[in-house]
DNA sequence: GCGCTCTGCCAG
DNA sequence: CATCGCTGGCAGAGCGC
């Protein structure tokens, strides 16, 4: 990888250097023409605008020539492929059959079309131009459909192999008769060797979660996922609408129950599938069995029109199984835009009509209404007058999309969807008479909210066999009290009301709690595709790209969160390492852990290290995650948090702020893109600050510093390192080995004789485990402080020194490794032992040997001096705590006398810096938190030992919470300063 | 009885 | 090659206080 890291790097640099002398072609060549003309110039039009044209092989015109246009016709030319997906257009005259492959993903066009678009001076459909000739799909045998060159490219591809039991002709392509010699022999190298890179080992496709990009790929192609958030955006967007309205002094219809309400369930039919169809006009989506997925044979169905559903196919399936019960299935692409604009159209028509008291959201093709009142004030035959609001409806719908909807009515929002099923395709019903003989022949499965689980265990409940279907009328002999004994107190009332068609749902939105003005109450971001990690780094890495994720999305909804969950899906026991759907998660073991932060933020900084912290105290095996999700709950508004007592905090706004490394947003979210120039202002603004506290006196604002985004922050450790002002050996950035130093502070030469200290040498040696000259004495072994300080390598971002909770764990685990190395034999450690001599290795620093009795010298400390040094500033605190917690805890506990000392320490930190304060406690009960999973978990510990252990941690948190915890909130009270400790 | 964490369920 | 198994809310069990 590294010698294609540098080729990379050089065509990268190559890329940037030729956008600017094209914009100095298209500048050049504007000012030509007005001197020709005279200074009165018609500006070309950017027909190609937005284009991004690569040129592979030979063409007419040349690749020069093509070149010229379209960079004066506003579009953009790059001439080689660094990555999949950066060009959106291919043209090439001739393709040999590997190319054909390669380029299943572009739009392949043939020269022609740059010079005609030119001529007709607009974009023509590039689809006249195709390379390859549209696939005739009259028989619906086809396991092809699209129009889409991807869909071509694979009948293409499958056609060798399986045309004749598909039953489709192969493609007829003179073109491929070019072969290799002639479509290969380019008259460009740079193009050649680019290719190769496409093709060759050297840029790897974006396939699991390493790749950089995976997240952004996964998340445009996952329909799981635009489901997910075109439902926030339309609950958000619902959710102001009435803030609005009630705002504007309109009297809220009044909640009305029973008899005269009327809930209408509008929902499309077979969505994805009659929405894709309406891409291939050849397709009849009422005769044809259609189906819309990504792949062939594990790949899920998204949505299965009705021939389709005749079959046995339902949404959900796997292809292969569908295809069993339905041999002629035909295959459709996503189109995730053409969806969103129906939706679109669907949305903007119902809040035109103006006369429903509640339109509720359920899904992106879905929703509920409340239309009592309406009803009400209509005069004659309400089933009537519902019938004709339906029908007009759903005429309408059609007009606008050309998509088929249902509509299903009732007097509550369960018998209104129990009534769409029954309506559907393309029909409606509404249920209001006879409910009971309508209930009583279904599923208890129908009933909305009871799904598989419960029909399950009711199963077992009401007949002794399993399995079979039970109906409502069966449900309806178990009493309320056995139904809430079994199932619990809420689903216990909803399946006995249910049954008996009772359903008091209201699609009022409360806007009344203040908690709901956030519109959520927890958000995150879930990966349980492409997980495949062989080290920790590699995971690292992820954590930190999810963090990011998760503060884009934090950002943009201008919110914060204290609560972080990390949510792990590991291979269940059993189930094989590379499960039937590739890349899929498998049948998994989900473990959810989380942390309260003590304050909100959204720093990605911070998340990512607290969330590998956590996932060190989880004891997975990097090699066994199949599935990654991170949450934030506890949220709160940015403005709030800011008007509330904590204004110092630099907390970003609602938008306008991001890091140095843009974060990869949704494709559809039209929150405006927040923009590099307001992080460069704000970053020189924070230098500018920082430059006045210079000035004054050697005093930075830590708490501020620690609120920055990492790279602000490591900017400023620059020039705080420049000036003298930090103790450089803080920055892992620079010297990875170097806190050691405070070790020294920290353990003064006041203990026993002769003491003993941890050294970093800048000899440079090969391998550390042997390097007896430098010990002072005995046994060689590996400091555990020195393997801690060599893991902060694995961070890359600096956050990871100052603010990483992480120390503490990691160190403990290396501490309990080599305590308890003979009787552990857990994978995790042992690969962590191979990790931390691996980079020693890579630091090429020596660390000298710690011995025995030094060890034991230290834990026999009493008081930490470090609370009488001045020189160390209220963060370096941070791992000291840890060690002190963790030297303590072979004691059964701290001293009283270190603990009053902390606690006169704390007394004063507390009005200084309330934030460190807080941060200093988190590291306590992360220290404690983590000594007790190791507790735990291990068995192997000696009844004694345990015994330490267990009393010293209950000591510590009892010494935490009656009388740390209780300054702060002191302090907190008085100052009216809400926490949640 | 209350609040918290963790797990499971469900829908689109 | 494949494939794109998300996300948020609610309920319940279990535990500490
Ligand atoms: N397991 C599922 C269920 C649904 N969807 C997507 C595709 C569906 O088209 C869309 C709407 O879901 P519906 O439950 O409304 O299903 P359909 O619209 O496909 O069918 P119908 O509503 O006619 O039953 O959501 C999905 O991707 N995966
Ligand atoms: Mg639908
Ligand atoms: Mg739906």
């Amino acid at each position: 990888m590294h010698q294609f890291g540098d080729y990379r790097t050089y065509f990268e640099t190559k890329h940037l250097k030729q956008q600017q002398i094209d914009d100095e072609y298209v500048n050049w060549d504007r000012d030509r023409r007005a001197d020709i003309s005279g200074g009165d110039i018609q500006p070309l039009k950017p027909i190609f605008s937005g284009c991004v044209v690569h040129v592979n092989g030979h063409t007419n015109p040349s690749i020069s020539e093509i070149h010229r246009l379209i960079i004066l016709h506003g579009g953009k030319f790059i001439s080689f492929l660094s990555s999949k997906g950066s060009a959106t257009h291919i043209i090439c005259d001739r393709l040999t059959p590997r190319k054909k492959i390669e380029f299943r993903n572009y739009k392949v066009v043939r020269a022609q079309w740059v010079v005609d678009c030119i001529k007709k001076d607009t974009l023509l459909d590039w689809t006249n131009y195709r390379l390859i000739e549209s696939v005739e799909y009259g028989q619906k045998r086809l396991d092809i459909g699209t129009a889409e060159i991807s869909n071509e490219e694979e009948a293409a591809a499958i056609s060798s192999d399986s045309d004749v039991e598909n039953g489709f002709l192969p493609l007829t392509q003179q073109k491929e008769q070019d072969g290799e010699t002639n479509g290969l022999a380019e008259d460009d190298e740079e193009v050649a060797d680019a290719m190769r890179q496409v093709s060759g080992t050297g840029e790897k496709t974006v396939l699991d979660a390493n790749h950089p990009d995976f997240l952004k790929h996964f998340f445009a192609n996952s329909r799981l996922h635009h489901l997910s958030m075109w439902k926030a955006d339309l609950r958000l967007k619902f959710f102001r609408r009435i803030l609005k309205m009630n705002k504007s002094a309109k009297p809220k219809p009044s909640k009305r129950v029973g008899e005269n309400a009327v809930i209408m369930h509008i929902d499309f039919d077979c969505f994805f599938a009659t929405a894709s169809c309406l891409n291939h006009p050849k397709l009849d989506i009422t005769r044809d069995p259609i189906v819309v997925t990504h792949g062939r044979n594990s790949s899920d169905i998204a949505s299965c029109n009705y021939v389709a559903r005749a079959f046995g196919v339902k949404n959900g399936m796997w292809v292969s199984e569908a295809r069993r019960l339905c041999p002629n299935i035909v295959r459709l692409d996503y189109d995730f835009d053409s969806y969103e604009k129906y939706s679109s159209e669907f949305y903007n028509y119902l809040v035109s009509y103006d006369i429903f008291d509640h339109i509720f959201p359920v899904s992106i093709d879905e929703v509920l209404i409340d239309a009592t009142s309406y009803f009400e004030s209509m005069e004659g035959d309400l089933a009537a007058n519902v019938a004709k609001l339906s029908a007009r409806i759903r005429e309408d719908v059609f007009k606008l999309t050309k998509c088929t909807v249902s509509i299903g009515a009732s007097h509550n929002v369960m018998l209104a969807k129990l009534s769409i099923r029954k309506a559907k395709p393309d029909g409606q019903f509404f249920l209001h008479d006879n409910v009971e003989q309508f209930l009583d022949p279904l599923s208890v499965k129908d009933l909305p909210g009871i799904g598989h689980s419960i029909t399950e265990k009711l199963a077992e409940e009401i007949k002794n066999s399993s399995t079979s279907d039970v109906k409502i009328r069966e449900l309806k002999e178990l009493t309320k009290t056995r139904l809430m004994s079994v199932f619990g107190e809420k689903t216990g009332t909803k399946l006995f009301e249910y049954a008996r068609g009772i359903d008091n749902t209201s699609l009022e939105i409360d806007t009344t709690d203040p908690e709901a003005v956030l519109g959520r109450k927890s958000i995150s971001v879930d990966v349980n595709f492409g997980i495949r990690f062989e080290t920790i780094a590699q995971l690292d890495n992820f954590l930190i790209r999810m963090s990011k994720e998760l503060y884009s999305r934090l950002i943009a909804l201008g919110i914060c969160g204290s609560s972080l969950t990390l949510k792990l899906a590991k291979r269940a026991e059993g189930a094989p390492i590379n499960p039937p759907k590739f890349l899929g998660s498998g049948r998994c073991e989900y473990i959810s852990k989380s942390s309260r932060l003590g304050i909100p933020t959204n720093d990605w900084g911070i998340i990512g290290s607290e969330l590998k912290a956590i996932y060190r105290m989880s004891n997975v095996p990097v090699k066994e995650l199949r599935g990654i999700s991170i949450s934030m709950t506890k949220l709160k508004d940015v403005d709030t948090i800011k008007s509330s007592r904590q204004m110092q905090l630099p907390f970003r706004k609602g938008r306008g702020m991001i890091t140095k490394e843009p974060t990869v947003t949704r494709e559809h979210n039209k929150t405006p893109a927040p923009t590099n120039t307001l992080t460069k202002e704000k970053k020189e603004g924070v230098t500018s600050v920082l430059h006045e506290q210079f000035g004054k006196e050697a005093n930075v604002d830590w708490e501020v510093f620690q609120a920055l985004p990492w790279d602000i922050r490591r900017e400023i450790q620059r020039e705080l390192e420049r000036r003298g002002l930090m103790v450089k050996t803080y920055s892992p950035v620079k010297a990875p080995l170097g806190t050691k130093s405070y070790m020294q502070q920290l353990i003064p030469t006041q203990i026993g004789s002769a003491p003993k200290y941890v050294r970093v040498l800048e000899t440079i040696t090969k391998s550390p485990t042997k390097s007896p000259s430098k010990s002072p004495s005995k046994r060689q072994r590996l400091s555990p402080i020195a393997k801690k300080e060599s893991i902060y390598e694995d961070t890359q971002s600096y956050d990871s020194s100052i603010l990483n909770e992480l120390p503490s764990s990691v160190k403990n685990e290396v501490i309990k490794d080599i305590e308890y190395k003979k009787k552990i034999k857990d994978y995790d450690m042992t690969s962590l032992r191979d990790r931390i001599t691996r980079k020693l290795e890579d630091s090429k620093a020596q660390v000298s040997e710690v011995s025995s009795e030094w060890l034991s010298a230290q834990s026999t400390l009493r008081k930490l001096p470090v609370f009488l040094n001045n020189k160390v500033t209220s963060l370096q605190m941070q791992p000291l705590l840890s060690e002190w917690v963790e030297m303590s805890l072979s004691q059964k506990g701290p001293h009283q006398d270190d603990i009053a000392v902390f606690a006169g320490y704390l007394t004063k930190l507390v009005s200084q810096n309330l934030n460190i304060a807080l941060l200093l406690l988190r590291s306590f009960r992360k220290a404690l938190a983590y000594h007790q999973s190791l507790l735990d978990m291990n068995s192997s510990l000696s009844e004694q030992d345990r015994g330490f252990l267990m009393e010293g941690i209950k000591d510590w948190n009892n010494n935490l919470n009656a009388i740390f915890c209780p300054i702060v909130e002191d302090y907190c009270v008085a100052n009216n300063i809400d926490i949640d400790l």
